[in-house]
DNA sequence: AATGAATGAGCGTTCATTCAT
DNA sequence: TATGAATGAACGCTCATTCAT
């Protein structure tokens, strides 16, 4: 799981302790939120993890509310800057970039990070219309990719049959993540998975 | 859904109004944690939603952690049911009877209920070994027929081949429900994921 | 300042141990009122003076708003008491009964919690609308009094001229508490301000 | 209302904009106080309020305590001013002159600002030895003008008695703001109010 | 079998105050 | 002068759990 961004979205940060600060709570949040799930995400233990104060914490973020909406920004963002720098494979064929797609997305999936943070994202965004939409946003842009890329490997394709390709094809491999995710039960079985799931998605896009 | 269970409590229950005062109770959870999550899983919720007492409660469950255990049979039980009638279905060919399942399936993933206990219990699993024990016990019996479904449809198959494909298989699906489920943003493309989903697996398993 | 009640509005109380608890609370809670006033009129403090902790006082007081509703009830109750043991003295020709409440009302406000109790009151009926209502009950019934006697007194006042002057005399009374309450600057002056509150007031409703 | 005031400070203020700034403070605090009461009178609202850092509101008031101190000294002022102005009307009766102060003095009453202020003064002066004193001091001064114009209408009234006499009506006068102040429930019988205040304490100084 | 009563820890949030910049 | 940053205590309230009745 990459890092950076800054978007924040309560906080003052006019000095160069309080931009160091506001990262070091969001990253301190992303660990709470990875090891101990959004039930243990308190603001205690995230004040605790960052080594700030309970009324320091506070200050950043006035409220819990606003301190989720910005690790979800600050969580994703290198989600979605790893999708515009896959999308930039220069001199590969589509299929090649699809392919390539495809393995990366699996791969990251297995990550103690991505194994551990989706899941609770997904409940939450059942619960939090904030967390929906934010987690929709990521999505959407994801989903982007792999239907352009759809489109260039089989032109016969409309538009929202790529949609609908791109879907199909990105929610079953999220699913992985339950599975054969960081330590989970089958995460021998990840090799297999992942050419299963190259393999069988691009050939459902060849199909149309 | 059906019933069944109350392994985890230490009480007699002996006396019929035990047992039904036990399945009011795991009713009472069920509904609490579908509609609030695990977050707001909280004995008094379930005790009012129960229409009994805290001190009640506590006679039958000592522990929260009692309660979860048990509920999690209780609501996987008719799950587990289904997948055993699944394999019944007579008269059918093996591809019609893995049509038949995966379609029930993904259908199944729409309703309400399942996709807001699903991502739930995925969370759950990955910070609570009970949950993820009895949540990969379900699994291992729904991947089994499709494991068995799979080898009838593909005699060429290896059992191991099977369990891999039926594990792919069976792992996509779930990932659907957090993208088509009841209410998440593309609930309107469930027919079409549907049709993709099993045209896509029978072809996997026939592919091998 | 008299005592009694048990109208409360939250709690079970259905054990013994519980209704007297109650008392404990609300004894409690005018304590800490009375002493430290609502500013400092916590959860903490009314629970530390009752002698028991903050969650079984949540367990009787759910919210604060509960208890200050219930509190201002158990403590306007005896005053409300009083006002009716007035009405009832037999006997006396109605001038006299009007002389006996003037002087026990205004006798009244010297006491400790009177004097500390009801400029609370005052600034807390300005902000909250409840405790407004409960404030306007009791004086609605004080004044009712006032205004019996002065037509009984005077029985050519209407009804209205009645009401204005009780309105008038009783909001004037109230005015003492601050300056010859108990340890106000001027509480040596309490039996010259008697007088003076008696002698003037009666001849106000004699004018008219 | 007047200004003046910033005796309790610490700091230097030798500069115009600090006098200014001190007068931004005070007016906000006021409007604080007035609006939220003491129990929401937080350094918080009133740094908000004035437009300033919580930090800068300390440089100029280390304490809440110094900010109470001069923000009273600042209400309390223009009613001072008021007295003294009411003290020189010229060309008419003490009896006239009197009618007057307690006329103004009641209509005052009914304004917002009085209604909502005074009351939280006499729950503050009941905790606060440096409120009660401040609050008493301007008291004094206002009796004191009462008592002066007594002791013109009624010659035959020892400064003593003038004194008691003034300590009476003033003290009555304030119990009307509770109950026909600024939108407290008899407000519409203020005028009636008014004229009984009048009339009853001018004849309470000319019986003596 | 069921309740009400009780605890002590912890929750998100606000507070007066201090201090480096 | 003025700010942002920080603390530690306290706020009202909820929690899982225990226990007498």
């Amino acid at each position: 799981m990459l890092k950076r961004s800054r978007k924040h979205r309560a906080g003052t940060a006019a000095y160069s302790t309080g931009r160091e600060r506001i990262e070091t709570i969001l990253d301190a949040a992303q660990r709470v939120f990875v090891a101990d799930g959004y039930a243990r995400f308190t603001m205690r233990r995230i004040a605790a993890a960052a080594g700030i104060s309970v009324g320091n914490l506070s200050y950043y973020y006035a409220t819990k509310q606003d301190l989720v909406a910005d690790l979800l920004d600050w969580v994703i963002a290198p989600y979605l800057a790893q999708f515009e720098a896959l999308r930039e494979i220069e001199g590969a064929t589509p299929e090649a970039q699809l392919r390539e797609v495809l393995s990366v997305v699996v791969n990251d999936l297995a990550t103690r990070e991505t194994t551990l943070f989706f899941p609770e994202l997904w409940a939450l965004a059942n619960r939090d219309r904030h967390a929906a939409r934010q987690m929709e946003g990521m999505y959407d842009r994801y989903r982007g990719v792999v239907a352009e890329l759809a489109g260039l490997v089989n032109p016969s394709l409309s538009v929202e049959r790529a949609r609908e390709l791109a879907l199909f094809i990105t929610s079953a491999i999220e699913g992985l993540t339950v599975f054969v995710g960081h330590r989970r039960p089958h995460a021998d079985d990840m090799p297999a998975m992942r050419e299963l799931a190259v393999e069988t998605f691009v050939a459902t896009v060849k199909k149309g």
